[in-house]
RNA sequence: GCCGGGAUGGCGGAAUUGGUAGACGCGCCGGACUCAAAAUCCGGUGGUGGUGACACCGUGUCGGUUCGACUCCGACUCUCGGUACCA
């Protein structure tokens, strides 16, 4: 007999040569029988692989290679996410043009990818740098245009004063440019938007038909984020008569109580007011201060000025004094609130801290209390007070009824109001996607004409200041009005980068399509299985789904229902920490998949991050821990070495033993294959596995016939149900005690349901719950057999005697808990 | 601030629907093999008390529902992700 050692460092890479030539996981143009779209999140090519990404396409490659054996045609392909940031700021550190940092960053982590052993099919990589990709993406911009999708409106950035640039809201730090260290001013310039509002409703709806698919916390998170709420829009004229404000309010209910308004510091009414009070401008002058970021405005002391204006109730006809509040969002419905401070906890607060009377509308008991002695404003619903004829009602109807009146007199209606803000993509750098626009003197916004796509992105530059070059290169700026012939300026903004990680997904299934999408897309897509961070759980996620009806509402993909949504199923795995936080260079805690790799080898590293923690928990990296899966591949090698062939079939009659180990084998299968399919813990597949390893491990070394036969059945399992997290191994095994079969398309193992069946069950027996016996019985007992074999069993006597049997629960199968007084 | 997660032995985790808490792995302890070591193999391993059979306690905290709670409900603590220009 041969013993070969474990080397995977020479086993691996041949391996990988050999599935590259014979271009074994290359997918068809079109799916031949059932399909099965396996994708990750493509990576932004930051350089170095990290074990995020391991543990990302480790997961995404165990199930593409699980669903092969099931039999489906798999597209599995990979890709970058290639503009953005990182690049400009590589390029201005080391002087590095960020096109070529890009390229090479790609060459080498692709190297590093196909080192995994990961089942792409490269043939269909992308990179959404290149002109080839984003060309569709400004063709789709155009369309979107036509149709009144796009738009420009003023919308606040962050500014730094220093080095005269746009800063990312990661660019703030405590307040401050992260360069200049200069304080980071609020700044309104006009930029591009994308309507996703108009697809609020459909995005909301849509996430139901995804229950059950996606993990209920994103389906969760994204349902607040476009918080959609029914209410009233309010119209207060203005006392002087020049016209009105409007505010949006979900509870209409408690319009009696309300006190005052508050606009937002960037309101015209606002500004107006401060041009003739040099306090109110100094107070506006205080709110730009600051980052753009939600989490900066929401914490930061609520503050207001009064603006010398007043409004008339609507119902009332009452004065009451408009504020501005820093807290009011310009961009939040038309950037003016009403204010209950009996009612609303925020209001409450202010109205406080400003001396503004309370007025109480609300009773929610029998007491009436008083606006002065309130602690907290009362916010839940009751009945109406203080609020003439709509005394008495409850807040449910009151709603209705005062927004009936308000319609009545013209001053409102029932409205639905969203969270969800238009998409703004304008981005004021340079690595991106430039916008197709021309901005001409005579004729104004006039688009690209679509013949002259794409507008390429010039990538000669040297990059001295962050200031984005495209403003100051005139063989990229100037050209001629298409309109008019004048002329004209390019737009220099370009896009967000989410939005080429919004159809990247589909452009996979036709990467070389003469369009944007052709008909393979809707042959391939949705994605079956996508798995990515929690972190994208709903920009990136949103927007993908925003796109996906974009791409059908222009034609590219079919509006038959089955195609609106991008992906079917979603896994959101969890981070990868070392010491209890994330790994991250300035921590200095990273651990680098190379070394993992050159030392162990991939299947080493995919089986330990499967096996670490399940896919979407975070996972504490253990340099030993990797070293017991080390071990574990080679106890696997050892065994399939030393086993004496040949395979024998299995005799008609197996011994206890053969068969104790026999069911052992099919519960493994079973276990595994419910765990690849529906849970997707592979921690626990992998277990199992090595469950079952350890008990033909046990296996005397001169076993009977019987014995030799199952052992051969349970080694050839565990090779087939590991194929998929050490698909190295396994495959260099399987030449050794496989079918003939090739193991990368072998059917999966299927369970035999009569090597589980047992003559005896194992019950626990409680009494009050409290664990006292366990006691064999026959598998075929009634319950009421069961019931009194326990009661009269002699083990019990000593837990039951002198004591009243009250109840017995018996749980078949399980247990029986017996309740004595 | 707001939205959404998480917390179980020394460590990572398991417990699929309310039914044996701690599977599997790491670490540690003991043993076998060896001149010795490494590797490998075997055994033990939540805490407390007891020679022992065994008993009691134990899933972040406090309270509740139930014959029975890691699991369900209420209140809280700490921690992580997102918060619209990091990707």
């Amino acid at each position: 007999m041969t013993y070969t050692p474990y080397h995977p460092q020479s086993l691996e890479p041949a391996l990988q040569q050999r599935w590259e030539a014979e271009g074994r996981f290359r997918a068809p143009a079109y799916p031949d029988g059932e399909k099965f779209y396996a994708l990750a999140m493509f990576p932004y090519p930051s350089g170095q692989l990290h074990m995020g990404h391991v543990r990302n396409y480790s997961i995404v490659d165990a199930i593409a290679r699980y669903q092969r054996m099931r039999g489906k045609t798999v597209l599995h392909p990979m890709g970058w996410d290639a503009f953005g940031l990182p690049a400009e700021n590589a390029a201005l550190k080391n002087g590095s043009a960020p096109a070529a940092w890009t390229f090479s960053n790609i060459e080498h982590m692709r190297g590093q990818l196909r080192r995994l052993g990961l089942s792409y099919d490269w043939s269909r990589e992308i990179a959404t740098c290149t002109p080839d990709y984003y060309r569709w993406e400004q063709w789709l911009f155009l369309k979107l245009y036509e149709r009144g999708l796009v738009y420009q409106k003023l919308s606040a950035v962050n500014w730094d004063p220093v080095d005269q640039t746009v800063l990312a809201n990661e660019q703030v730090v405590d307040g401050r440019g992260w360069r200049s260290g200069a304080l980071v001013e609020r700044r309104e310039i006009r930029q591009w938007f994308l309507r996703i509002s108009a697809y609020a409703d459909e995005l909301l709806a849509g996430l139901d038909s995804l229950q059950g698919q996606w993990p209920e916390q994103v389906l969760a998170m994204q349902r607040n984020w476009i918080g959609r709420s029914e209410g009233a829009e309010i119209h207060f004229p203005l006392a002087d008569g020049s016209g009105v404000i409007k505010v949006f309010s979900t509870r209409p209910d408690t319009l009696f109580g309300a006190t005052y308004l508050a606009v937002a510091p960037e309101h015209p009414l606002a500004e107006q007011a401060a041009a003739a009070n040099a306090q109110i401008a100094a107070f506006l002058a205080r709110c730009k201060q600051g980052a753009v970021s939600e989490a900066s405005l929401e914490t930061q002391e609520k503050e207001g000025v009064y603006l010398g204006i007043e409004v008339r109730h609507p119902l009332t006809g009452a004065l009451l004094p408009v504020w501005a509040a820093n807290f009011v969002l310009m961009g939040y419905g038309e950037g003016a609130v009403m204010s209950v401070p009996a009612h609303d906890q925020r209001d409450f607060e202010f109205a406080r801290k400003y001396g503004l009377p309370l007025r109480v509308v609300i009773r929610v008991d029998d007491a009436d209390p008083g606006a002065d002695e309130l602690q907290a404003a009362i916010t839940a619903p009751g009945t109406l007070i203080h609020s003439a004829d709509f005394d008495g009602l409850p807040s449910a109807v009151a709603k209705v009824a005062i927004t009936e009146a308000l319609a009545a007199k013209g001053l409102g209606q029932k409205t639905i109001n969203y969270r969800l803000r238009d998409w703004g993509i304008s981005r004021q750098r340079y690595w991106g996607t430039p916008i197709p626009m021309i901005h001409c003197p005579h004729c104004g916004v006039v688009p690209v004409p679509e013949a002259e796509l794409p507008v390429v992105l010039p990538t000669h530059y040297q990059l001295h200041d962050p200031r984005s070059p495209l403003r100051d290169d005139p063989t990229f700026l100037e050209v001629a009005c298409p309109k008019c012939g004048a002329a004209a300026q390019r737009e220099t903004d370009t896009m967000d980068t989410f939005v080429e990680s919004s159809w990247y997904y589909a452009r996979f299934a036709c990467p070389d399509a003469e369009q944007m999408l052709d008909q393979r897309a809707a042959a391939w897509l949705p994605v079956d299985q996508y798995v990515g961070g929690v972190e994208h759980a709903v920009l990136h996620l949103l927007y993908a789904r925003f796109f996906n009806r974009l791409l059908r509402d222009v034609g590219l993909l079919p509006k038959d229902g089955a195609h609106d949504e991008p992906f079917r199923r979603l896994l959101t795995q969890g981070m990868v920490l070392k010491d209890g936080s994330k790994m991250s260079k300035s921590k200095g805690n990273t651990v680098d998949p190379q070394a993992i790799l050159d030392r162990y080898g991939a299947d080493t590293a995919r089986l330990f991050i499967l096996f670490a923690a399940p896919p979407e928990q975070s996972l504490e990296w253990s340099d030993q821990a990797v070293e017991g899966a080390h071990r574990f591949l080679q106890r696997i090698w050892r065994m399939v070495q030393e086993y004496s062939l040949p395979l024998t079939p299995l005799p008609v009659r197996l011994g206890p033993a053969a068969r104790e180990l026999r069911r052992a084998v099919h519960q493994c299968i079973e276990r595994v294959s419910s765990n690849m399919a529906e849970r997707q813990h592979f921690n626990v597949a992998i277990a199992a596995c090595m469950e079952l390893s350890n008990q033909l491990g046990r296996v005397e070394a001169a076993p009977g016939e019987d014995l030799h036969a199952v052992l051969g059945e349970g080694l050839q399992a565990l090779l087939l149900l590991l194929s998929p997290f050490a698909p190295h191994l396994t495959e260099a095994l399987w030449e050794r005690i496989g079918d003939g079969q090739a193991l990368f398309t072998h059917p999966w193992p299927e369970v035999d349901a009569e090597a589980l069946r047992s003559d005896t069950v194992s019950l626990v027996i409680q009494v009050n719950g409290k664990l006292r016996e366990r006691l064999d019985f026959s598998a075929t007992s009634s319950p009421a057999e069961l019931e009194q074999a326990v009661l009269t069993h002699p083990d019990m006597a000593r837990h039951l005697s002198g004591k009243e049997v009250r109840k017995v629960i018996v749980v078949p199968g399980r247990l029986i808990n017996i309740v004595v007084a």
